[in-house]
Order: C-alpha cells, then sequence, then structure tokens
DNA sequence: TGTACATCAGTGAACGCGCGTTCACTGATGTAC
DNA sequence: TGTACATCAGTGAACGCGCGTTCACTGATGTAC
C-alpha cells in the first residue's frame, strides 16, 4: 500500500519535472499529453491517473517555478531597504531573462472559467509578495499591514510590466542591454519619491 | 472594377467590426472564422477572400483598438505635464476597463514565430508611445528623443503592469475601487521622484 | 507458508470535438469590339 | 446597343490535423485467513 502511494508520487514527481522540461524548451502552448506520455514511458492513460487533468499539471509545474523565483529573490533580499528593493527588481529580471518561457507560462496559464486558484497557490503568491513587503515596511514603517500587501503588489505588477512588455517582444521592445538600466533607474525614480514624500511629510510633523 | 474594389473592402470592414464585437462580447480565444461567416451572411471562403488568415484579421481589430486608445489618450493630454501624465495613465486605465477584452486581445495575440508585426501597426504603438513621450519632454527637457522613447515605453509598460495584473485576477488582484487611488500614487512617487532628482541636478550646476 | 481474493495502477485504442484553410465550381459583373 | 468573352467574388463541402479525456480490460501487488 505504502509502496503503490510512493510509485504514484513518483510517476507524478517525474511527469512534473518533465513537462517542465518540455515548457522550458518549447512553452506551455506546446505542451501536450501525449508526449509527456511517451517521455515518462508510460501510457497515456496514467497521466490521468496522477492528474485530474493537464490543467492541474501545468499548476504544479507553476508551483515549482514560484518556489524557484521565491528563492532567487530571498537570496536577493539584502542590504538597506532601498538596495533590497533594487535587486528584488533584479533578480526578478535576471530569473525572466534566463527561464523566459517558465516565466512566461506562469501568465499564460488559464483556469477554465469556472475553476479558481487553489489556496496553496495563492499562498506562494502571498509570499512572494511579503518579500517585497519586507523591504517597504522597513522604508515606510508607518504603514499598516494592508497597505504594504498593496503597495507591494503594486511595485511587482509596475516591475513586472517593464521586464514583461521587453521580454516578450511582442508589443513593444526595449533593447535587452537598456533594460537592466533602465529598470534601476525607474526603481530609483520611486525611491527618490518615496524619499522625497517622507521628506515633506516629517517637515509638516 | 472600382464597384468590385469597393464591396471587397465593405465586407472586409464589415467583418472587422463583427470581429470586433465578438471579441469584446467572449475574448480573443473564442473568435471562430466560421461564426464570423455566420454573422456576416457570407459563406466560409469569402473570409479568406479578403483576408489571408485570422491573424490578418485580428490584426485589424486590433488596430481599431490601438486607435481607439489613442483617441481616448490624445484627449487626455491636457494641462501640465505631470496632469498630462496622470491623466494619461487614467484614461489607459479606463479604456482597459471599459474594453477588457479588446485590451486583453491587444496583448494576447501572437503572431505565429515566423511572422512578425507589419511596419503599419507597430507605427501606431510608436504614435502612443509619443503621447507618452511629449509629456516627458515638457518635464525634462534635456533628454534627448532617443531617452525620450526609452522612457515613455518604460513608464508605459509600468503602468501597463498595474493596470494589466489588476484587471486579469489571474495573478494577483487588486480590489478595483483601489486601483484608481493605487495609479496614481504609483504615478505620484514617480513624479515626486523625476523633481526630486531634477532639484538634485540643478543644484549640482 | 500457501491459497483465494481484492485492489488499483497501467494500458492504449477509441471517442468526441473543434477548427483553420483549401479548392473546384458557379454565376454575377465588367470589358472589348 | 448587342454579343462574346474574361474576370473574379462567392460558395460550402471536404481536407487535414490535432488533441484532451475516457473506459473496459489486464495483470501485478497487497491482504486476509
Amino acid at each position: 500500500m505504502a509502496k503503490n502511494v510512493a510509485k504514484r508520487e513518483d510517476l507524478r514527481h517525474k511527469i512534473i519535472e518533465l513537462a517542465e522540461t518540455r515548457i522550458a524548451a518549447n512553452g506551455l502552448a506546446s505542451l501536450r499529453a501525449r508526449d509527456l506520455a511517451h517521455d515518462a514511458g508510460c501510457a497515456l492513460g496514467s497521466l490521468y491517473n496522477v492528474f485530474a487533468d493537464l490543467d492541474e499539471l501545468v499548476l504544479a509545474v507553476n508551483a515549482r517555478t514560484l518556489d524557484s523565483i521565491d528563492a532567487v529573490m530571498s537570496e536577493a533580499a539584502l542590504g538597506t531597504a532601498e538596495d533590497q528593493l533594487r535587486s528584488l527588481a533584479r533578480a526578478y529580471l535576471n530569473f525572466a531573462r534566463e527561464n523566459p518561457q517558465l516565466w512566461r507560462a506562469l501568465f499564460d496559464h488559464r483556469l477554465p472559467e469556472n475553476r479558481q486558484m487553489p489556496d496553496w497557490y495563492a499562498n506562494k503568491l502571498t509570499q512572494l509578495m511579503a518579500l517585497i513587503g519586507r523591504a517597504i515596511h522597513i522604508l515606510q514603517p508607518h504603514l499598516g499591514p494592508q497597505e504594504i500587501a498593496l503597495r507591494s503588489r503594486t511595485l511587482f505588477a509596475a516591475v513586472h510590466g517593464v521586464v514583461s512588455i521587453s521580454l516578450d517582444n511582442r508589443f513593444i521592445g526595449l533593447a535587452a542591454a537598456d533594460l537592466d538600466h533602465e529598470l534601476q533607474r525607474f526603481l530609483g525614480l520611486l525611491l527618490a519619491g518615496a524619499a522625497a514624500n517622507a521628506a515633506t511629510a516629517s517637515h509638516h510633523q
């Protein structure tokens, strides 16, 4: 019995890794159940023995990607709050650059209308935002947790936007060389703005 | 002869409008050649008489959407440079909110790998960026055209990111009510940063 | 240890559906004389 | 104005392909006694 469960988990894990490899190589859109079964050396039906459907599998792959991003961003959260925010952004950009297809899959994958993101997955996102939130908290200690969460998401969204619109050159691309500089200049502006606002606020006190 | 050309153009235009209606209602992903032929009251084959393929049609719809965005943003470009940038962002957000599916189609549509965006389409994007560029130029007159183009795209990307990650609530959603406020606060930070930097620069002169 | 039975992972052919695009043919419209 | 011919939009059945998911069946593994 325990052995069966272990085998099941093995297969599940194996398929997740194979799917990750395929997505990393050719993108989410080209992921096929048949290819995966072939890669894993098992029957097509076996996939559906360990996953309810392909969406569940993709979610599992994306969860790993979120973990990877969490890892590189956690390592980057060093130094002053300003440094942290700059490093977090750089780490995010680097991850996206080095794993473009996995990173894209995070945003390209949409669950069917009726289904919603499972909690364990949403929690990973929250955890990622919390990394940003901690730096913001140092910078602006007067903010409450709600506000921090809001600001974290907005900052993330903005940085993601800059990274995103440059890396998929679908819309308007930025030259790769410019991107680092442009992103840091952009953060510099935000940080200067925050500092200026803080100075004004303490003046008024 | 001229009459034929006119009929051709009529059909083309009619189909573009019908496709726009369908995309606005159900999203790009649910656009079907057969549905359009049915809507237009013509045969399936007639579509391919006026469009090389569906991609060409989608491009035409997206071009209209870009024109609409250009129109609302052009109207918004009033007042001081700061006001302009704030209004431009607000106009963009409002457009996205009011036409979520058309707006999404702009970013969801990917041309096949080999094909690239036609010039006339790229020009529309450039034109849109120029609206932002003009405000930035007022704010920072010392910047050259290249730099202005770069800053415009970065600012657009950041604002788009904030709007985007909130409106598709696929990743992390912001409450709709917060979004306006959060976007303007965000711009406020950038503008304060720019002002602070400008002050420092003139100090150093 | 051995036997009978139960469980459930493994299997892959088949289901069911969707859909972009083509193409041989027609008939209306325009052109040439 | 009339006639013969050419052009090309219009047609829709058919092509060609892809692909997620199911399901009846098998056989290996584990359990009970």
